[in-house]
RNA sequence: UAAAGCAGCCGGAUAAUCGCGCUCUUAGGAGUGAGGAAAGUCCGUGCAUCCAAGGACAGACCGCCGGAGAAACUCCGGGCAGCGCAAGCUGGCGGACAGGACCACAGAAAAUAUACUGCUAACCGCCUUAUUAAGGCAGGAGCGAUGGUGCAACGGUGAGUUAAGAGCUUCACCGGCGGUAUCGAAAGAUACCGACCAGGCAACCCCCGGUCGGAUGCAAGAUGAAUGAGACGUUAUAAAGGUGUCCGCCUUGUCUCAAAAAAUCGCUAGAGCUUUGGAGCAAUCCAAAGACCAGACAGAUGAUUAUCAGGGAAUUUUUCCCGAACAGAACACGGCUUAUGAGCUGCUUUAUUCU
RNA sequence: UGGGGCGUCGCCAAGUGGUAAGGCAGCUGGUUUUGGUCCAGCCAUCCCGGAGGUUCGAAUCCUUCCGCCCCAG
């Protein structure tokens, strides 16, 4: 889990990072892009998984916390990135059932653009 | 040994590294952190706000008996009915002489016993032969047996009686109804006696008995909080509004929109949990002691590695594989229903074999 | 999280206890030199989202499960 800083929270924010329409994807992994950081304060991330994914609040809590402890050892290791003010990964139903390895692997690919 | 039935348990453990929520803090850290169903939202309750003087009606729910419980489409015990060889399981289980509706097709007829189809020559009547009689006719009269249907036909089977016949104050057995006696706290059970009223359907309306103030749900609601705009009405036997309807009663303005995004509170010490003892067949209740046991809001409770419990395969001492199913708190609680891997424990029944 | 609604042929749909209407699409045949139009016929029959119950009889009444949609910040 990620410390309350570098979490993305509000709505609004989340609608302005949808809105700027900058975005990556990656084995079943989208990723959005919000405005040129400027100020050089951390970028927040933000990690959505859809009720269409699967019915079960298990199954969508699992893929959401394998994405944010893939993004935090990611930080861990390198440091907070700055480019952009926030981030946004959005899951699909490829990660369904899937294990920590390849989430690992498809969310490392979309943070070197970072 | 095999096959069943019932009741219950478990819902992985330990260690290391990297992390998150909440509380406390001497700022180093310490403590604590998902379930048996947290689920479905099918019932019920607390709690909160609004409406409600009061009355009538409407409405909703329940339905063998007794007990438990805050209440419940809840639980326990008993009865009855059905299923099963049995242990046992299942049951929305009051009333169809208060009334209404419905019962397709078929059938004479679907609730009305006599319309139809029929049976009967004992009686009245008529005809013939003819003479205390015999034969014929179904008009009167008697009868309710027969009638290929249908889920269902106004008790069933057998015998007697008769002109023909029939529950026929004739008989036997069975079924239903009513009464009396005994047992029982009651539902009910058993025995005896009597009469012959009578289809199904109330998970259709309804009747009887019982219970319930109503509406909205924590996105309830409180704090901030004071304001502005529009619509209707125009000073009163009117009009508008007030959360089922009407009467009544209340207000003089009422309603809608914007401000309105967030924040804090509500928020977890409880019809609660653990242990022990007592009462009771049981549900459950009583008493004592102990502990404090999630509280998020883009929403924590996680990731990786190793070992073990456990399971499977090959094989005989080890090797390899898996190491889990259903599933994630969102105000709280009591039930019900549904989902669920591998196993374990206890009791009971039936069958077979041995002693 | 709470509240409300729906489910009938491939699609749109009617049907409030007694044989499951109709249209579009599809198939077969006719008409035409051929195609279209037009005409006739076929197309739910264990099956009305699944399961259980009440009833002589259930798409319809009752219970329960499943799926889909809408509303409230």
């Amino acid at each position: 889990m990620l410390p309350k800083e570098l979490r993305l929270k509000k709505r609004s924010a989340f609608n302005a990072t949808y809105k700027t329409g900058k975005s990556f994807h990656n084995d079943g992994i989208t990723m959005f892009c919000g405005r040129k950081n400027e100020m050089r304060h951390p970028t927040k991330a933000g990690f959505v998984v859809s009720k269409k994914i699967h019915k079960r609040a298990v199954k969508r809590n699992r893929i959401k916390r394998l994405m944010r402890e893939s993004y935090r050892l990611f930080v861990k290791n390198n440091g907070t990135p700055e480019k952009y003010m926030s981030v946004i990964f959005v899951a699909s139903t490829k990660l369904l059932n899937k294990d920590f390895k390849f989430i690992d692997t498809a969310i490392l690919k979309l943070v070197e653009k970072l």
